[in-house]
This record gives structure tokens, sequence and C-alpha cells, in this order.
RNA sequence: GCCCGGAUGGUGGAAUGGUAGACACGCAGGACUUAAAAUCCUGUGACCAUUGCGGUUGUGCGGGUUCAAGUCCCGCUCCGGGUACCA
């Protein structure tokens, strides 16, 4: 029979749609449960791009064999549809973003019913949907009334904090603000003047210019809402280790945290009753440290600065307003930096070194402030040779060089490897670290300085709290009211949700507040007293809905509490996410945050949001472009003998791999690939493209080898004469046993392209043997339904079987069908195979040896000599070693 | 810059330290056809040799460990992702 994709693929989509087949089991006894995540999209206005299916069949092939397998799976979809498109298209058109969101979620769930994904429709969600935000609103005044015993490592209400007694009123206030997990503060942003708009750093070219106007862009400080997750990095960085995640994603996760143990440190400012304090992971080093380095925005920066100098540093300082920390921290640029004028004293020799101001030194990590030892580090060293500062070598380079060793002692050259302490000692003080190694060395200064109170022992982290706030339209509002006397108070939970007002205009207000402010009548409240307020006009960022929708999905339809708690139970943890690996830090971390935080409240059962983690690779597509790097449209190119033309001007293109892009023109649409080979075919050619987690180029013509492939199958399997009774070949069990012990064995670990090879091998060994017995045609089918589930439940259906096979056991393989009598060893000599031999399995090593050297073919090799060794490894290979 | 990942035929890729190139695309030849498409069959890393057998070489580059390295270790090159307001 015909294999006619468009009739069976609507056929079954309709059947699994009325019968809801996918439908999330409401018996919660069964232990085996299943929830497998996607990342769910961004509805863009473009519609399904290539990329997302891939995911999407991944976690599709998961759950439907884990519902084969006997697991209540929930496996749902829904929208992350905050965002800047849609209110960017607000601002042009006047169009409410509400219903760009909607017409794109529209198209969004067509494409994706059409891939036949065995989604649970009935649990779609919508961050827009004001139904679930006020359930992020709901957390947000949860975060607000949360702070973090440093004790427990734990976030408890503020309600059990411990206020001191001596404060009252504003104090008071003031010291429950600084416990809070979410707190209003000044923070820095790009700001487009030209533009009256917050720009978001990508949008910010390296030469400084906004992309989009070409303006000038600059800092600005706004009030914002910050999240203390910096409160959180140690139990963040702790949960790691028990996560199913890929090594490398969870080592840019811990790098992200980035905790260095160290000290922080005093140092005493000359002619001024101020210290500075710093922070150092090398506080063994003091006595290397000849100059201190202070960020352009300390505090300090004012105070320390001596009037002759006021001039230099000030230019300075507005210079660095224009710079972006990557620019600022990028290692081989060169390094400015001015004098303030000012010494410090060090601690551990009492002498003077000069106070610099660079912007090379940050004031979101540490204290904002450095001591620099030059001569053991690089950056520090290349500073000091171009400011001349002075460079004094503490650790014996164990160099074999005569010549370096000279030079690094001089301090002509940078050591930064370890090395025993010299130059460490000082009578005055009294502290000797000289001939220590690393450790010792951290360890005595460390106790010297706490002992003289100059300094204690320190964890830093890299992570810094989240700015939590986005000057937009198009997000959740923030539960929040400020009143004009200075008071913040949050909205109660049964005011929820505040919705967003319908405006005229979606355009900023004047001083880069949200277009919030614009709407007068949303802004606005006046308490029961007459007190006047104002609403927070900001509006959260996209990752809020995205933090914790997992735990909507679980019910979401439930207007009276976030989820059910016995849900919750039964359905948490996610058992297997898929996303991009451009997630990698930022949401999954932000999640994980908000996670812990409602898991010390009690609000959810488990530690850790999502078990086992996959990142898909991207897919890619091939683009053309001329000799001179000028980009030729796809449908201009003319391939002959592997090499690619212009049609019309006959140049000689190159074939790069680049992301689809419109400029490219080659953006691969799914729409247009299952109507040519049906939705099958696709799932199918995403799958077999490679591994899933590598990025990969589309190649419309690999899509036909999955589509011939499947055309073979469906034909093979749906025609009668080819279905016999009886036994059946040995041959065709051996293989189908292994096909199915080779698929379930790559499901599970998520590499579907091997598990697609070995059905082509199987159903090329049918097709050249002719016929199947029923069995085997009916084991098969199963096999290859998570795959290509339309063609398997016709096939199914065409064999004589009722109802859909969703639900059907996965067959099971018999190791004795795969079980060989004889093995055919490659014989090497010196690791060069020369040939084959069959043999037993069970031949023993000395027996093995035996044959394989009275074999002429071995006596060729030898060519009269002695084998030195032989290794034999059963079932593997026989290596004879000859030694000249 | 920093963190993470990658590099294997003309192409996508396969390979628990053990026969490199499974499977598929493409290409070439053949069958069917008036012809084309579709389908089926055969061949296909490169080089040398060739009637046939065969041989040499080969996994980005340079070293190392091992009986044996695509795989492990050290040092590079190039490409991709992230870099905190794209999500």
């Amino acid at each position: 029979m015909d294999y006619n994709f468009h009739e069976i693929e609507k056929k079954w989509q309709k059947y699994w749609e009325d019968n809801k087949t996918f439908k999330t089991p409401e018996d919660l006894t069964n232990p085996n449960k299943c929830y497998i995540l996607d990342m769910f999209p961004y509805p863009s206005g473009a519609g399904l791009h290539v990329g997302h299916p891939e995911g999407y069949t991944a976690t599709d092939i998961f759950s439907r064999y884990k519902r084969m397998k006997g697991f209540n799976v929930l496996h749902p979809m829904g929208w992350d549809a905050f965002g800047l498109p849609a209110e960017q298209y607000a601002i042009q058109t006047g169009t409410h973003p509400s219903i760009t969101t909607k017409n794109n979620c529209d198209t969004f769930r067509r494409q994706i019913k059409e891939l036949g994904l065995s989604y649970d429709w009935d649990k779609e969600i919508n961050t827009t949907d004001p139904k679930y935000f006020k359930w992020t609103q709901w957390i947000f005044i949860r975060l607000y009334n949360t702070w973090f015993d440093d004790k427990l490592q734990k976030g408890r209400p503020v309600s059990e904090l411990h206020i001191p007694k001596e404060l009252t009123g504003s104090d008071k206030t003031k010291y429950i603000d600084s416990k809070r997990l979410a707190y209003y503060a000044n923070a820095q942003v790009w700001w487009c003047p030209s533009c009256r708009i917050v720009c978001a750093n990508e949008e910010v070219l390296t030469d400084g210019s906004h992309e989009k106007c070409g303006n000038r862009v600059e800092k600005k400080n706004l009030k914002q809402w910050m999240l203390r997750i910096q409160l959180y990095a140690e139990r963040l960085l702790k949960g790691i280790d028990s996560l199913e995640w890929p090594e490398g994603i969870k080592d840019m996760q811990r790098n992200w945290i980035g905790r260095s143990t160290g000290a922080e440190v005093d140092f005493k400012i000359d002619g001024l009753n101020e210290n500075l304090r710093v922070f150092t992971t090398r506080p063994d080093t003091l006595f290397g440290a000849t100059y201190m380095v202070i960020a352009p925005e300390h505090p300090l920066t004012g105070i320390i600065t001596t009037d002759d100098h006021k001039n230099s540093v000030n230019d300075y300082i507005k210079a660095t307003s224009l710079k972006s920390d990557l620019d600022r921290t990028d290692l081989a640029k060169d390094k400015t930096g001015v004098f303030t004028g000012r010494y410090a004293v060090n601690p551990v020799n009492k002498k003077l070194i000069p106070i610099w101001v660079a912007d090379y030194v940050l004031t979101g990590y540490g204290t904002g402030a450095i001591m620099a030892v030059p001569a053991h580090d690089n950056r520090d060293f290349e500073f000091a040779l171009k400011f001349k500062l002075p460079i004094v070598c503490i650790q014996d380079p164990d160099v074999s060089d005569h010549d370096q060793k000279k030079r690094i002692l001089e301090g002509k050259e940078c050591w930064t490897e370890d090395g025993k302490y010299i130059n460490s000692s000082d009578k005055l003080t009294g502290i000797d670290i000289n001939g220590l190694n690393k450790e010792a060395g951290i360890a005595q200064i460390t106790s010297w300085l706490e002992a003289g109170n100059l300094g204690t022992a320190k964890i830093n982290y890299k992570l810094r709290d989240w700015l939590f706030s986005r000057q937009r339209y198009w997000g959740e509002p923030f539960p929040v009211i400020h009143w004009e006397d200075g008071e913040i108070t949050l909205m109660n939970d049964n005011e929820l949700p505040l919705e967003l007002p319908k405006l005229e205009k979606y355009l900023p207000g004047e001083s880069g507040e949200s277009p919030l402010s614009n709407s007068d009548e949303w802004l606005n409240v006046t308490d029961k007293n007459g007190r006047k307020g104002r609403r927070e006009t900001n509006t959260m960022p996209q990752w809020a809905g995205s933090c914790w929708y997992y735990l909507r999905f679980i019910d979401p339809k439930n207007d009276e509490v976030i989820f059910d708690v016995a849900k919750e139970k039964y359905w948490m943890p996610v058992d297997l996410y898929i996303g991009g690996a451009e997630h990698a830090v930022l949401h999954l971390l932000y999640s994980r945050f908000w996670h812990k935080v409602l898991s010390d409240l009690g609000i959810v059962s488990t530690d850790e949001p999502y078990r086992r983690l996959f990142n898909q690779g991207m897919i890619l597509a091939f683009a053309y472009e001329t000799e001179s790097g000028s980009k030729v449209s796809g449908d201009l190119v003319e391939e002959r003998e592997n090499k690619y033309f212009h049609k019309e001007t006959g140049a000689e293109l190159r074939q790069i791999v680049a992301k689809m892009s419109k400029s490219l023109k080659n953006v691969v649409n799914p729409d247009d690939v299952t109507s040519k080979y049906g939705a099958d075919s696709l799932r199918l050619y995403e799958m077999f493209m490679g591994p899933l987690d590598v990025t990969k180029p589309w190649d419309d013509k690999g899509v036909k080898g999955v589509f011939g492939f499947l055309g073979r199958a469906f034909r093979f399997m749906s025609s009668p004469e080819n279905i016999t009774s009886g036994a059946e070949d040995p041959e065709i069990l051996k293989s189908l046993h292994y096909t199915i012990k080779k698929a379930e064995g790559d499901i599970e670990t998520l590499r579907f392209n091997t598990a697609i090879s070995q059905m082509m091998i199987f159903i090329n060994l049918a097709n050249k043997k002719g016929k199947v017995t029923l069995e085997t045609a009916n084991t098969f089918t199963k096999v290859l339904a998570p795959f290509a589930p339309h063609a398997a439940e016709e096939l199914w259906s065409l064999l004589g079987n009722k109802n859909s096979l969703a639900y059907e056991p996965w067959p099971l393989f018999n190791e004795e069908y795969l079980k060989e009598d004889n093995f055919d060893y490659p014989v090497s000599f010196n690791g060069k195979t020369r040939y084959n031999i069959s043999l037993p399995v069970n031949m023993l090593k000395e027996e093995i040896i035996k044959i394989v050297l009275a074999d002429e073919r071995s006596q060729k090799w030898l060519g009269g000599n002695t084998p030195s060794n032989i290794i034999v490894v059963p079932c593997r290979i026989v290596n004879i070693v000859i030694k000249n």
C-alpha cells in the first residue's frame, strides 16, 4: 500500500484529539511517573522554526516510549509570551501586544499540533494570561516577605526575623528591607537619550552606540527591583552535584557562581581616617602588593583623590561611564588608569603604596578595590609596566632556565605559578612566611590578619544580585505601591492579579520610566485614609514567567491555590528537561533560585526542579557567499560537481554554515517540510541528523533519506503478501531483537540518530528477505511508534489491531536471539589489522594463539620473526607484537 | 578577554582505548520507462597497483602515554554557544 502520509497524519491527529489519547492520568497511585518538559517557546511572529521541533520531537519520543513502558506521563506545552518584539510592534502600530501574542500562539499551536506531538493540551499555559501571572505576582510577594537565615542557610518568612529592639520607625523598616530577598535599589542601566529607552546589552554595539538609532548610549542610575540571589550562591553551588546534567553545563553554572575563598583586608589610607577594604584570593601575596586599584565608581574615590589629581580622575570617571564591563575587563585591551595622589599602608610591612583608579576593577565584584601584586598577576604586571610601578617578586620560580629565573626575580617577567615564598617577612610587624608553600602561606597570613583585626577570611562569589525590573509595558506588573510618605507596600494576595492597563501609546515615559507611567487611571491610587500612592511602573523581566512554569503545568487551572499539594508531590521533580544550550546559565540558575526559595517556604517538596537536563544543539543552515564575503540567497545558487556557482554571475561561491536568518535567506519553514514529506519525516530527519546535543546544519536532501526509509517500511509492512505465519527466519529474529534493544537503550540515553539507523538496517534486511511474520511486523511497528507515530498507528491498524498503540506495552528483547557462536577476530601485527579469522566465542586464549600462529597469513606477516608479545582480548582482537 | 563545547570521506554523521567511515545524502553505473519522476540493484575515503590478489596512507595542527589512540594526557589553531536588559 502506498505511503499516503497526508491522509494518515490527518486521520491520526484527529483520532488523538477526539479520544484525548494523551490526557495526563489523574491516578496518582502509579509509582512510575515521568514528568517530561520542553523549554516552552517564545511565540515569535515568524512562526515555528525548525529548531523548535528538534527538542520537541526528542521529548515526544521519550514520552511515547515511557507511556509504552507503563509510566504515568506528564508532557505539557505552553507559551512564554511576554517579551520585547510584541511591545515594539505595539509601539509601531498601536496593536495591543495581547492581540499579537494571541495570533502568534495560535500559529505556534497549529504548527505544533501538525507535528503529532503528544502534549496534553488541557494543560496549556500562557505567561501573559492574568490567571497565570497572578501567581507570578504571588511568588514575588513571597520573595519580598522572605529573608535568608545565614546560619540555617535557608529562606524564612520575614515574620520570623529577629529585629534588634533598639530599632524603631524607619530604622526598623530599613533593617527589614535590608534582609528581604526582593529589594529596591539604584542600579546602572544603558540608556539611549535619543530613543528615550533603556537598552539591552546586546543592543549596545562595541563602539558604544545604540544598534537601532546609532546614537551614543550612556549609563544611567535607575531605581530598580533586585533579588538577593547572591545569598543562595552556596546552596545553588552545592545543589549542582546532585543533578543529572551535562558536565559542561554544570561547570558553566559553577563558574558563573564563581566561589572563591580568600580574605578581606583593610588598608589604612595615609593622611585620612579611612580604611580601604579589598578582597583578595591570595592574602599570602601581601608582601608583593606594591599598589592598589579602586573602581571609578567606588564610594571612596572622591574622598581619596587629592586636589591636584581631581581633574584627571574626574575625566577618567567620565570616560569609563561609556564602557561596558566586558570592554573594561578585556585582557587584550590596553590598560588605562590614573593616580589619585593618595597612598595606603600595606599592613604586612607598613610600606606606603600608591592608590590608582582603573576601570578594570569593577564595583560589582568583591569590594570594588584590589591590592595589586604585579610580580604574580598578568593584569597587574601589565598595568605596573605601563605606569612604571614597582614590581617585587615574592615567590621563588620553579624554572630551570637560569636567565628566565633571573628575569622573574628582578621583576622583569611575571610568574603566575606557585613557588616557595621569598622577600616575605618583616621584623616590625613580626610576620614571616618565607619558605612556606601556598596553603600554609594563606593560612598563616589569614590568621595573622584576623588576630590583628586587619582582615578576615572571606568567601566571595562572582554571582551578582539579580536586576529584576524592566522599563517596559509587556511584562508582569509588580504588585507594589509607592506611597507619598515614602512607604512601599505590596498588594494582598486576594487583590491579585494586578492586570496591565490598556494604553493609547506604548512609548516609554520622559525620564526612562516604563509606558505604564502614562496611564494615570491605573497609576494613581488612594488608600482609605486619603493617602496618595503610585503603582510601580516597572514590570518584571521575561525570566519571571519562565522561572516557575513547570510548577503550574502540574495544576494549571487551579484558581484557589498555585497548585494542588498532592499533585506537586506526585509529579515533581521534572524527570527530563530539554531545551537549547543558550539557557545553560541564566534561565536555569534563576529558576533553581526561585525553586529553592519556594522549597524553603514549604511550597514545593523538592530541593531542585530539574533532575535531568539535556541541551539540544542548534540547527543551522547552509548559506553561500562570494569571494568578498557578501551573502547570496540560496535560490540563486547552482551546484555542479560539489562546487557552488552563482546562477546569474557564474562566480564560484563558498558554502558556509550559519544561523538561519532572513538576511541569509536560508530559513527553513517546518510547514514546507511537512507538506512535502509529512510530519513523521520531519520528526525522523531532525532526530537522524546527528546527536541531539550538537550543532548541525539543515540539509533538505537529508529529509529524502528518512522519507525513503519510512516509505519502504510502510510499503513492506502494509503488504499482506510480505506477512507470513510460522517460525521467523533466525537472521530476521536476531536483527529485530537487536533493534528493540538498541532503540530502548538509545531512547533512554537520547541518542535517537543511532536508533533510527538500526531501524533502517532492519528494514533493509526485511526487504532483502522479502517476508516477516505477523508478530515481527507488530513488534517492529511498536518500536517505530515513538519516532514516527502516525505511520506506526496506521500500520498497527492495517496489521489488524484495534485502537491506538500509544499504550501498547513496549516489546521485550530476548538476549538468546542475539547470541553468536563465532567471533570474526581481526588479527593485527603491531597494531595494524592484516586479516580476519572466525573462531568460537568461548575459545581459550592459548588455543586462539596456537591457531593464529599456525595460519599461513600470520607466517607471511611474521616474515620469520618471533613475536615478542601476543595480546588476545576475547571477542575483540588479536594483536601480535614484533620487535625489530 | 573569561567560561563551556566542537573539529572524522564530496556532505550529515557512526565507532565500551581494540577491524575508522555503520546508517543516510550526494555522485557514478545499471534495471524499469517512449521519456522523466518514483522505485529497485551495484559501486563509492584518498593514493598506488590491477586480469586478479593486494599495498600505502588517513579522524584540525605539534608532541606524549599504550601491545593498540578518532577516543587518554600536554601544547596550539580554527569554529560555535554564553557573558547577567534577546530569551
